[in-house]
DNA sequence: ACCTTGAATTGACTTATATCAAGCGCATTT
DNA sequence: AAATGCGCTTGATATAAGTCAATTCAAGGT
């Protein structure tokens, strides 16, 4: 399968290692393809996290609602992402966060119980969850300092040379929304910035 | 050692496991007490962040200083927490933030090679390790939801619910900091909800 | 006990960004 | 081709929070 051949290459790649044949095919036994259709919900609010996605093709969009029924985006995710609440995933707790399909979207999902088995048993499986859990910190760490000491315009900058596909891929609003702009002043950011 | 005692009982609590009398003869040869008085500093920005240092007592303050010469606030760590720039002490790269001592600080350090031995050779260490990281994770992402889609007011009411021995333990200057807010701001905010 | 320093408060004013509203272009549907 | 909807832009205005400045107060150093 195609499908696979994108997670497999990804383990591979991050971690460092190779995946043996009894690897690949535990991995193929408990990762089940799904496809979701443009504006279809990987996650509903309220609902428990019961999988955890790998994006083989499409992109998806991470957000909550607030009273005003505002929503804001947390994530944006695209091919090689992984695609979770992990609150609600680890915790098995309803979770605050809707995940939406931006585009036609292609996912090898599997559950928690499942990972467990596979950081158990596939040791470039393991070794990949690490490198995964260094990097989200290190970008956890750095969105939420942009967050904090950036201007609007600086947090525009920074994700053109961070992400700079994000502006190919996502609609302004939704690269807004990630920004915690409203669409209007992003688009007074760019008009300005071009000058 | 107490010192000792204090990580001994952490990592036993968070990991649900026991440490041998070897994994702790282990602990104690490669975590190095250290002790900083008040205002001296863990971590320059500029340097490369080769200790990670768990607080026996104490509290500490994680921040950048923009061009403007503000200070950003991004962690404020207490006892039974761990402190490090983790983008730095990974990659070895130098650190774009500061880590100051707000109270006298007494702290086990280790480098990042030794906590990869302990992580190999002790099992209630790589426990706690893959512990911490979910912890991690879920408050980066309840953090970051809560800097985006809420007021000044509502960050100041989340942290008072979830961590409300902060403002025993922090002036408020440095609590209104690391709620991205400037002291006036906090402080009248503070004056209203007495109402 | 005095002096200095810095935190917290309060008021007046400024600024960044949101909100509201209207119009335009473009794609999709009929 | 007309009609509908939606994303993007632009202008006018509103609002939340920041900045600047003055005052009080408590804590620490000498």
């Amino acid at each position: 399968m195609s499908n696979f051949e994108a997670l497999f290459d990804y383990i591979q790649e991050i971690s460092g290692k190779l995946l043996s044949a009894d690897d690949k095919y535990l991995l193929m036994a408990h990762f089940k393809p799904k496809k979701l259709r443009k504006r279809q919900y990987f996650l509903q609010e309220g609902d428990i996290c019961k999988y955890i996605g790998f994006i083989v093709k499409g992109s998806a969009r991470t957000f909550t609602v607030d009273e005003k029924g505002h929503e804001h985006i947390l994530k944006l995710s695209l091919e090689n992402w992984w695609l979770a609440d992990f609150e609600s995933f680890y915790l098995l707790t309803p979770s605050r966060f809707n995940i939406e399909a931006l585009e036609d979207l292609e996912v090898l999902q599997s559950t928690n119980a499942q990972i467990e088995e596979f950081l158990k048993h596939i040791p470039a499986f393991s070794a990949m969850a690490n490198v995964i859990s260094q990097n989200y910190t290190i970008a956890n760490q750095k969105r939420m300092q942009a967050a904090m000491s950036y201007t609007a315009e600086e947090r525009y900058e920074d994700l053109i040379s961070n992400y700079p596909h994000f502006l190919q891929r996502f609609p302004q609003n939704m690269i807004a929304s990630y920004l915690g702009l409203s669409p209007e002043t992003l688009s007074r950011i760019r008009k300005n910035s071009f000058k």
